[in-house]
DNA sequence: TCTATATCACCC
DNA sequence: AAACGGGTGATATAGA
């Protein structure tokens, strides 16, 4: 392997791993939502065989190993390297092999194990490891913090050290087929991570404290405004049984699931869409279906919010198979109900300015295929209105403020056909969803085919070329590799969610890199976090750095970037969440009223 | 009563 | 034959 590595031009090839944790309460129990501690660093360099070993307190103020462009780090989910090193003050390495992407990127969209573990990628290659009940056990003691006894601290180093020499095979295993352009700008990546992840999200942690604290009450005063003219709620669970007598009853045909064995009819269905749809028909259930809607899913107790105020959690890069982030969707603020983010809040004398590609997945779909038409329908105006106008449902000359004001609902509507149509969508369903005749979607599926037919041969392509054994690539080589009977829906979806997601991560890499404070990714989206007095320099450069992201993957063609900004004292908003917003302050306030009396 | 699965809620 | 894509996670339900 010693000639291999040589080769690649490297004055050092450095494997390392590193244990942290994030800090501890008095009993020991681990702080998540804290920034990151460094436990130990163990490290070798391939071409050298030096090594080197860091322990908790010992930590130099720089590292012992160059990091520049002439060192090759090599890691397994490099950002939590990259995040230790970023606590111990240490610069970030220049040069990154993430072999944890890699091997995503390696595995993706065959079948066989599933697993992306340091673990499940040393079996797939045949080698062996440390068994996951150690590595468990080992975990679980850093996470607990110090004191270490002597003892501890042998046995924790030599868990790292079986991590780097884990690493070295597994390099050796798969350095014939990694491909240098893709995986290194994936470890750069590591980087952003490692400073999202760092910063977190600002939040009014006094605030999110206190409704977390009074959730039940404030749950139970909602659902008791609307539940007595129900009763079908116990305690803060929907009861189906109980809603059965109610619709029976007041003789509603309400809808049911299929039926299932021993079942002598299906049970009810009570999803959203069904709610939505019997509310129309039957205006009695329509507070209740909006009830539901409210609280379906609001949980924040798992949100970990640090002591200095910001909600952390992992990004977790690359784990979906278009190569998105998949942060939990407990823990990220992002991924919960939208009236969640009005707990957002720049800290004092700063503002949160939220960017995002406007219709992304239009552009990029115009942008790879080389669609002229489709090109011009997202760069000229809007592109739904501009799409309407081809299908004859808005008049020519419309833009957007026209369509909004004179023709309601019809960009909606355009607009879920459209990005709908992209990924297949048959008419019996777009119909339902559009609220028109199956033959208008029909006609409107077959509208968007033969307007944007550049775009439809090109997806077609890809499809053809993965059923014939071959693997996608996107611009900057994320593959999808062909498996057992992939869904051409899947395929189809593939190349425009890959490479915008792809677009998302450059745009990490030079926002953070040009050093401004980046709190979270979301898609197709940042959020960052900025002095007052630095607002509009940062407004006019993340953007430019963003629609430079967008020409990087896209041989040149700019997106369009749209922003947002919340200055302190004001908390972030979306109005999809201010209803739910207010209705929990009212329940807060009426709580403080009722506690001030007694 | 416990556990696996299906369904549903939420996000982009 | 028909099917919008990518996800995480809680809970209700079925079956042991």
């Amino acid at each position: 392997m010693r000639t291999a590595l040589k080769k690649l031009g490297f004055k050092r090839i450095i494997v390392c791993d590193t244990e942290y944790n994030f800090g501890v309460d008095v009993e020991s129990t681990p702080l998540d939502g804290n920034p990151l501690r460094p436990v130990c660093v163990c490290a070798k360099d391939l071409l050298s065989n030096e090594t080197w070993e860091i322990w908790l307190g010992e930590f130099p103020g720089e590292p012992p190993f160059p990091l520049d462009e002439t060192t090759l780090f090599v890691a397994y989910n490099a950002s939590a390297e990259v995040r230790t090193f970023m606590a111990a003050g240490w610069p970030t390495p220049a040069r990154v092999l993430d072999l944890f992407a890699e091997y995503c990127d390696h595995r993706n969209g065959r079948d066989g194990e599933s697993g992306r573990s340091l673990l499940a990628a040393m079996m797939h290659f045949g080698l062996d490891s440390v068994g996951t009940v150690h590595k468990q056990q080992m975990i679980d003691r850093i996470l607990k913090g110090p004191p270490f006894t002597e003892e501890e601290r042998r046995e924790i180093l030599d868990y790292c050290w079986s991590d780097v020499y884990a690493l070295e095979r597994l390099l050796s295993a798969m350095l014939p087929s990694i491909e240098w352009k893709g995986a290194l700008v994936r470890g750069r990546y590591a980087h952003a991570v490692a400073a999202m992840e760092t910063a977190g999200i600002p939040v009014n942690a006094a605030l999110l404290d206190e409704v977390v604290a009074r959730w039940s009450e404030i749950q139970g005063g909602l659902i008791r405004e609307i539940d007595r003219d129900y009763g079908v709620y116990d305690g803060t669970t929907f009861k189906a049984d109980r809603f059965e007598v109610f619709v029976e009853r007041h003789g509603i045909p309400w809808p049911r699931r299929q039926k299932r064995k021993g079942q002598a009819v299906g049970s009810l269905a009570l999803d959203a869409d069904t709610f939505g749809d019997m509310a129309k028909i039957f205006p009695i259930v329509a507070p209740l279906a909006e009830l539901r809607n409210a609280i379906g899913k609001m949980r924040k107790n798992d949100v970990p919010v640090g002591d200095d105020g910001r909600a952390r959690t992992g990004i977790r890069p690359f784990a979906s198979s278009t190569s998105r982030n998949q942060p939990s969707t407990s823990q990220f603020l992002y991924g919960q109900s939208k009236w969640i983010r009005h707990f957002i809040q720049p800290e004092p004398g700063h503002a949160l300015v939220y960017f995002d590609y406007s219709a992304e997945e239009v552009g990029v779909a115009a942008a790879l295929s080389g669609d002229k038409v489709m090109q011009a329908d997202y760069l000229d105006g809007d592109f739904y209105v501009n799409f309407g106008v081809a299908l004859g449902q808005l008049p020519s000359g419309c833009t957007k403020a026209i369509a909004e004001d004179h023709f309601h609902g019809v960009r909606d509507r355009l607009k879920i056909a459209s990005l709908a149509t992209l990924y297949g969508m048959g008419p019996p369903l777009m119909a339902s969803r559009i609220e028109k005749s199956r033959a208008v979607a029909a006609a409107w599926i077959r509208g968007h085919r033969a307007r944007y037919n550049v775009f439809w041969s090109f997806i077609q392509g890809a499809i053809d070329h993965l059923m014939r054994g071959g693997s996608l690539e996107t611009e900057l080589r994320w593959h999808l590799h062909p498996g057992r009977d992939p869904n051409p829906r899947s395929v189809a979806n593939f190349p425009i969610q890959a490479n915008a997601s792809e677009i998302l991560r450059v745009a990490c890499c030079l926002v953070t890199e040009a050093g401004f404070e980046v709190c979270a990714p979301v898609h197709d989206a940042i959020l960052v976090h900025c002095k007052i007095e630095n607002l509009d320099r940062t407004v006019t450069e993340v953007q430019a750095l963003m629609v430079r992201a967008s020409q990087i993957v896209l041989g040149g063609f700019a997106l369009k970037v749209g922003t947002e900004v919340t200055q302190y004292p004001d908390h972030l908003t979306d109005k999809r969440g201010t209803r739910m917003w207010e209705a929990v302050m009212k329940q807060m306030d009426l709580l403080k009223r009722r506690r001030r009396k007694a």
